[in-house]
DNA sequence: ATGTGC
């Protein structure tokens, strides 16, 4: 791959062959290393009808189904763009929410392990069934797939406070529950409030660093404050929809006189019906995915309460697997344009419209989850605001599950973890080891790359200080 | 990520 350096953090693949627009990635020389398949997919992305500016790769990008992860581009309905699942990924709408709790970190450690035993309980997770909502029939899940957090809060789970702190106020508009085939429903109905398992979890955190005092009073933090950060997606539900849409899709390609150069970008024209029928679904999982979240977090909330009196207030709650249409300045006029964000999240800068009016000053919170062991994110957006406002979403894989697995045992780990002063409520020791630490790049030197290159602004750091694992 | 998969 010949890779131009075009700034500190920023290199350009030239277009060649069918792509049709650049290829940027931001990033450094060595967070780059081993990402040849990756950048290959970046250049992929670039040949897809319709896209305009740059097919782009953030910081933490590594390779995934068909787009990389940490893969952003943008397509003109208009000029034939075109949406695919691939570009949004498996997991639809996963994402982050963080709560910050009224103690600090030297109030709660007298109850950390009363805490941590209380959410070991109230958190269903690992593969499979268990939810903290149990439905009642069809319509309810048809309320979460149209409403999301909305839905949840209206029937009794959370205030309405917390929608304001919600991307797109809860909800994504325009989802339709009739895309969501018989077995995503099936799968899904069973797993509301549920956190799944991978690199899924629930962390009580503590601020470990502020460093811009301002934006974090806006969001609500402060250093040595205990939070609750919840890494969680659309389950099952979310799954089966992408694996359903992506077949129609490759079948239906032919009949609009698409080629792509891996059958994984399997994709349709946004105004097509195939293109309509799946980001009708899209957003409907997308609301199952906020919904989950939602629920998870009342369930940390009821434990807080009851262990140890405390409160827990939405940070804000963000998705980093979505495809959005939006409006954006491209070429010196305004175009909405359909925007795929994998393993990327939105970062709104400072006075954006679309954000609540407590937060107008201060940007968009973005939440980045590190490693158990280590650090994770709040950021914030620029004005600057490339890649149509997105940055990085995580520390990115450095190791498959198995080297992990085959590195470390989760019985040791959870050793080292507790010796650090890392509570751990682990549901499979096999699925806690192939999250070792070792397993992801330094999530430091990504968000360093994403600040250098002008995608977002550090806020705070937050440390772990007890993890619950599916 | 995922009732890891033909």
């Amino acid at each position: 791959m010949n890779l131009v350096q075009e700034g500190p953090y920023r290199y350009r693949i030239e277009p060649t062959g069918p792509m049709r627009v650049p290829g940027v990635v931001f990033a450094s020389r060595a967070l780059l290393r081993d990402a040849e398949q990756a950048l290959q997919q970046v250049a992929n992305v670039a040949t897809l009808p319709g896209v305009v500016e740059a097919s782009y790769a953030m910081p933490d990008v590594h390779w995934g189904y068909g787009f990389a992860i940490g893969g952003v581009a943008a397509t003109d309905p208009a000029d034939g763009g075109v949406v695919s699942p691939g570009g949004v990924g498996f997991d639809i709408s996963c994402g982050v929410r963080l709560l910050a709790a009224d103690i600090d970190a030297d109030g709660l450690r007298p109850v950390l392990r009363d805490v941590m035993d209380g959410l070991d309980r109230a958190v269903p997770r690992g593969m499979g069934k268990g939810a903290v909502w149990r439905l009642r029939g069809a319509e309810e899940l048809t309320g979460i797939l149209t409403g999301g957090s909305r839905f949840a809060v209206e029937r009794g789970h959370g205030v309405p406070r917390d929608l304001d702190r919600c991307e797109d106020g809860g909800a994504v508009a325009d989802a339709d529950p009739g895309q969501v085939g018989a077995r995503a429903v099936e799968r899904g109905a069973g797993q509301v409030g549920s956190l799944g398992s991978g690199n899924h979890f629930l962390e009580v955190q503590r601020v470990a660093a502020v460093h811009d005092d301002a934006v974090a009073a806006a969001f609500g933090l402060r250093r040595d404050q205990i939070c609750v950060m919840i890494h969680s997606g659309s389950r099952g539900l979310g799954h089966q929809v992408c694996t359903d849409h992506v077949r129609v899709m490759e079948r239906e390609m032919p009949r609009y006189g698409i080629r792509v150069p891996d059958r994984q970008l399997a994709c349709a024209p946004v105004e097509s019906p195939p293109g309509r029928a799946y980001l009708g679904a899209m957003a409907a999982a997308a609301n199952y995915g906020r919904a989950n979240r939602q629920l998870l977090a009342e369930a940390a909330r009821r434990v807080f309460e009851r262990v140890a009196g405390v409160r827990l207030d939405l940070v804000y709650d963000v998705s980093h697997n979505l495809a959005k249409l939006e409006e954006h300045e491209i070429g010196g006029r305004r175009r909405r344009v359909c925007v795929h964000r994998k393993g990327a999240t939105r970062a709104f800068p400072p006075g954006h419209p679309e954000l609540p009016p407590d937060l107008r000053d201060a940007g968009q919170p973005v939440l980045v989850p590190g490693t158990m062991g280590t650090a994770s994110y709040v950021l914030t957006g620029v004005p600057e605001g490339r890649a149509f406002y997105s940055t990085c979403h995580g520390a990115g894989r450095a190791q498959s599950r198995h080297q992990a697995a085959r590195g470390v045992s989760g019985r040791d780990l959870r050793a080292r973890l507790e010796a650090d002063g890392i509570a751990v409520r682990a549901s499979s020791w096999r699925g806690l080891a192939e999250e070792a630490p070792a397993a992801y790049k330094d999530v430091t030197a990504v968000i360093e790359a994403g600040e250098g290159a002008g995608l977002c602004r550090k806020v705070a750091e937050l440390r772990p200080v007890g993890v619950v694992k599916g």
